[in-house]
DNA sequence: TAAGTATTTTATAATATTCTAAAGTTCTCT
DNA sequence: AGAGAACTTTAGAATATTATAAAATACTTA
């Protein structure tokens, strides 16, 4: 694979963070203060070791980073851009929404749309 | 589902199509010009089918229009704030991977790490 | 109308992701 | 040391994504 394949690669792994309901939410929770993950799974109501699986594929990319305080376990965003970023995306939602909601039917699953 | 996740199941489908190096490649090959299914399949070394199924895939998500002209049909960005978006995300990675290669090891797919 | 080019669709196999349950750590407090 | 709390890890089944090959569609031009 040549540099640039593989930059897209990297790209895309990090860029995985952002395409799973949950992690967004995880990462909107934690926008401007860190959190434990006990504190995470009430939030976001994830089950505690599916939530600690998302946290640590977050953390491995470095968009999370985490502090352990006795028995607890905090985590925060890395980089303040990544909330930017976030923020960014979901303009760029609301601007589709607006311009049809026709667009609800490509990112419907497949199972929930309606026959035509 | 409620209201919230809702959104972030679309804000998640949505950022999906940044999840793939083929199509980080495809956003940047028309970053600033729309280009024929052919030629995007020439830039970005895709075969025509599976670069079909990325565009469908990223049209139905609202992220790239096309235009059909005679034999051919042509691609582009929908909305400027993706190519934004791409940047930005690129920027987060550059200085992941200037603050530790080490993130490296956690994009890597699991079967290329080495064993500990 | 036939042949050729551009693109899409379908089917399927290979791979990756996700969730759940169960077991394992690590720390705290008595 | 023992019990309990907070979190992580492992193993697995269920689901989703991806690539390839083959067939189908749409248009152009001879």
């Amino acid at each position: 694979m040549d540099r640039e394949s593989r930059l897209y690669t990297y790209h895309a792994e990090m860029c995985k963070v952002f395409s799973h309901p949950k992690r967004l939410h995880i990462i909107n929770a934690l926008r401007q203060e860190e959190l434990s993950v006990t504190e995470l799974s009430r939030r976001t109501g994830t089950a505690m070791p599916n939530l600690s699986q998302h946290l640590t594929m977050m953390r491995e990319r470095g968009i999370l980073t985490s502090r352990k305080e006795g028995n607890m376990v905090y985590y925060r965003v890395a980089d303040p851009k990544l909330v930017q970023a976030f923020d960014l995306l979901r303009q760029i939602l609301f601007r589709q929404i607006e311009r049809e909601g026709a667009l609800i039917r490509g990112m419907m699953p497949l199972a929930q749309r309606e026959a035509r």
